[in-house]
DNA sequence: GGAAGATGATTAACATGTTAAGTTTATCAG
DNA sequence: CTGATAAACTTAACATGTTAATCATCTTCC
């Protein structure tokens, strides 16, 4: 149940034929991208399911989630915080305002600007789904350790850095082939 | 340009209001989910531009990386391998073959396992991409120093591990008020 | 103060993530 | 051999990621 099976079985044509083509490359499964996807889906799927009950999805949670720290906050701010693209969160903020559990207005000042706020049913909604949320973030912290987990973020946040200064590569390097 | 400003300048609303719902939670920017998220981020912004000037996504990239380790390749072990669902794959699959980058074939023992396989034409493709892909990954690791960047998978895979026993709760949570 | 350019936000278009349902082929009980 | 069940994909439907284009408002400069 818990595991993937390994299907070696039967007619396993892959597994036999192993050595074929050797691109010298670092291997697949252990490029960071994969690394660093692989670890986020873990962690996501213990929340989906809980998430998903609550009718939201993962990325409704962060917006929400934000806006309970603040009394209201600009989209493009909301955007930075719960780092989601601009167009993504146009779509949700229409989906959430719709069902009522956020509020919009224009700024005063500037009215190409817009101001989100969280809804008092959003809170609500926000209430009956972070005890769970908090319990299974705390199973894992228990898991992994707390100390080892706070080591991780510590390493994440360097790689962050270190790679903030980089400019990107290859923006010249070649055509689409069609 | 590089970095994000912080327009705290002229009506920042959000900023003087900081104090008002104080739910008892994590702070936000700091959750793992949150974290593993914008690491992944920072490094596949590095990678994006180049696959894109080859006509590539991330995920296409994934699968046909992943083909070049093989000789054929069954449609659900890719899957795992390149850690896609089901659903994607086959989306990407269809393209990728209407491209002619890659070949399938119905395996001879059972007619519903579909065999993939990389085209000479997927393959020059691969051997234009990786070396500003080699380039970009070992910039990446000599910023972040290698021995921290194999720490850090460790660490990764380490999560990955811990969490595989953990079975998925809230799944009888609460119902989605609708 | 009015046209040009900059900025905040949305819309458009296409690709993928995610869950559910459908299709085809295997396997198995009787 | 036939009907039921399972397995491997594939499709469908909806939500988000990603880039480009559009729209509305603001700022600037003449």
């Amino acid at each position: 149940m818990a595991g993937k099976k390994s299907p070696n079985g039967p007619g396993s044509i892959a597994a036999e034929t192993s050595s074929v083509r050797r691109t010298p490359m670092r291997e697949f499964s252990r490029s960071l991208p994969m690394s660093l996807l692989r670890a986020r889906e873990a962690v996501m799927r213990q929340f989906r399911p809980s998430l998903r009950n609550h009718g939201l999805t993962e990325q409704q949670w962060r917006i929400l989630r934000a806006l309970t720290a603040v009394d209201a906050i600009e989209v493009t701010e909301l955007a930075r915080v719960a780092f989601l693209l601009g167009p993504s969160l146009s779509r949700i903020l229409r989906d959430l305002e719709a069902r009522h559990l956020i509020e919009r207005r224009a700024a005063k000042a500037d009215l190409r600007r817009g101001m989100v706020s969280i809804s008092a049913k959003g809170l609500k909604l926000i209430e009956a789904v972070a005890p769970t949320s908090e319990s299974i973030y705390a199973a894992i912290t228990k898991l992994y350790g707390a100390r080892k987990l706070a080591e991780l973020q510590d390493m994440l946040s360097a790689l962050e850095d270190s790679l903030s200064g980089l400019e990107v590569a290859g923006a010249g390097d070649a055509e689409a082939d069609e």
